[in-house]
DNA sequence: CTTATGTTTCGGAGAAGACCGTAACACCGG
DNA sequence: CCGGTGTTACGGTCTTCTCCGAAACATAAG
C-alpha cells in the first residue's frame, strides 16, 4: 500500500491555505519565485519559503537557482493532475454563499486560462467543441484523441505534436480535462500543451500578470475564427 | 477561481491520517461502515464518525443508512480519481527508509487488486499489455482507445460496455491508470470496470477480505491464460 | 418490553503546526 | 569592496484540530 502516512502527508500539504494558494499559483504553468508566491499566499516572505521547503522536499514543487531569485515551479504533470483532481472536487462543492458579485478578474478567468499546460475556460472548451465538430477530434470524459485530419491540422498550422510511437499512427491518443468552470471537457495533457504554446508563441493569446487568465488578442480572434471556426462570447 | 478555501478545505480533509486512511479503505469500491472504516484507520467509533460527518458534508463519501448500518462510499469517481492522483504523488515520494521486510500482504496488493473499481497491480498491467499486444487495445498514458477487434472481444465475452454515442462507433475511448507499483498504465475507467466485474462475476478473482488485494482462482487462472493468453507469475 | 449492537453528540485535554519578528546568509550591480 | 535585494534560519506565541470517555440515540432481535 502506498503508505497511509505518506498519503497523508501529501495532501497535508496541499490543504494548508497558504500552501494550496501557491500551488493554485504555479497552476499557471510558470517558476516563480519565492517572493512572488509569498504575495500570492498573502503571507510574509519567511513564512513562504519555509512552505516552499516542506513542498520541495515532498517532491511536490521543484526549485532552480537563479542568481539570487530561486524560481519554484510544479515538480512534474503528475502533480499538477493531483492538484487538478482536488479543484475538481472543490469546484463540485455545494458554493456556502453564492457570491453575488464576482469580479472582473473572475470573468476573466472564465473566458480563457491555463490550466498548468493547457488552455481552459470557454476558450479552451470552444476549441475542443470546433475540433469535434469538425471531425478533428474525439472527446470524452475518459479520453480523447485526434483524428487523422486534426493531426494534419495541426500539422499545417506549423504545431509540431510529440510523436509516440514513432508518430507514424494516423490517429493520436491524447488527454481531456475536465473544465471547472465550464463542467465540460477539453484537450490538456500533450497536444493541449502544443496548442497553447502555439497560441501564445504567435501572439493569439497573451497572459494577464499575476493571475491564470489569458487574454485573446485582435490578432488572435482572427486566427481563431479562421483556424477554428471559434468565435468567442 | 476555485476558491483557494475550498481547495485547500478538500485537500485538508484528505490530509489528516484517520481520514486518508479511510478513503484509502474506500478505494476497494465497496460500500462499508462507520465501525469497519473506524478499525481501517486505528481510531474509535466516535473519532470516525465525526471525520465521516465531516466527509459527507464536503462531498468526498455518500452514506447511505441501511438499518442501523450507515454505508459510506466515495461519493463519486472524480473523488476515487482525486485519490489516485494523490497516491501518484505519494508512490513517487522517495522512501525514507526502505522497508527491507515486504509483507505477504503487499505482495498479494502487487500482484492484482482493485483500484476503485478497476483492476490494477501485475494482473492489472498484464491484462492492458495483452490488449495491446493483441491489438484489441492503444494505450498510452495520457489517453487509451480500444480497438474494433477489441470491442468485440470483449462483446463476445459477454462483457456490456457502456456505449456513449449509442455505441455506433468501431472504437471506444477509455481512460487508462498509472499503476503505483508497476509505474505502467492499465485499463482504468468505465471499461476497466467492466472487465473487472465480470471477472469476479466469473468467479475468475474474488476479493480478499479486510483488503484491496484480489486472489486469482484456478478457474481464473484457466481463462485468463484461453482469452487473453495471460499467465501471471 | 428488554437487550444488544451500531452510531452520534458533547466536552475537555492534549498536541501539532502556522505565523511573524529578528537576524543571518547569498548574490547582483556598481 | 559595499549597499541593496531576495531568501533562509530561529524562537516564541497562538490558534486549530484531533482524540477519547461518557452518555444519548437508533435500530434489530429476543
Amino acid at each position: 500500500m502506498v503508505s497511509t502516512a505518506a498519503f497523508a502527508e501529501i495532501a497535508a500539504l496541499a490543504g494548508e491555505p497558504a500552501r494550496a494558494a501557491m500551488l493554485q499559483a504555479l497552476m499557471e504553468g510558470r517558476a516563480l519565485t519565492a517572493g512572488e508566491l509569498a504575495r500570492a499566499a498573502g503571507v510574509t516572505p519567511q513564512t513562504a519559503s519555509g512552505h516552499l521547503a516542506r513542498m520541495a522536499g515532498a517532491g511536490l514543487v521543484a526549485v532552480e537557482k537563479q542568481g539570487r531569485h530561486r524560481y519554484h515551479r510544479l515538480a512534474s504533470p503528475a502533480v499538477a493532475q493531483m492538484v487538478e483532481g482536488i479543484m475538481q472536487i472543490a469546484a463540485t462543492r455545494p458554493a456556502p454563499v453564492r457570491r453575488l458579485v464576482v469580479g472582473p478578474r473572475d470573468e476573466a478567468l472564465r473566458r480563457a486560462r491555463t490550466c498548468y499546460d493547457h488552455l481552459a475556460g470557454r476558450l479552451g472548451v470552444a476549441l475542443a467543441d470546433a475540433l469535434v465538430a469538425a471531425g478533428h477530434a474525439e472527446i470524452e470524459p475518459e479520453a480523447a484523441s485526434l483524428t487523422a485530419s486534426g493531426v494534419d491540422l495541426l500539422a499545417s498550422l506549423g504545431i509540431d505534436l510529440p510523436s509516440p510511437a514513432a508518430g507514424r499512427r494516423a490517429r493520436m491518443l491524447c488527454r481531456p480535462c475536465l473544465d471547472w468552470s465550464e463542467r465540460r471537457p477539453h484537450l490538456g495533457g500533450a497536444v493541449g500543451a502544443a496548442l497553447c504554446s502555439h497560441c501564445l508563441a504567435q501572439g493569439w493569446i497573451r497572459r494577464i500578470e499575476g493571475s491564470r487568465a489569458v487574454a485573446v488578442t485582435r490578432r488572435g480572434e482572427e486566427a481563431l475564427r479562421r483556424h477554428f471556426g471559434i468565435v468567442l462570447t
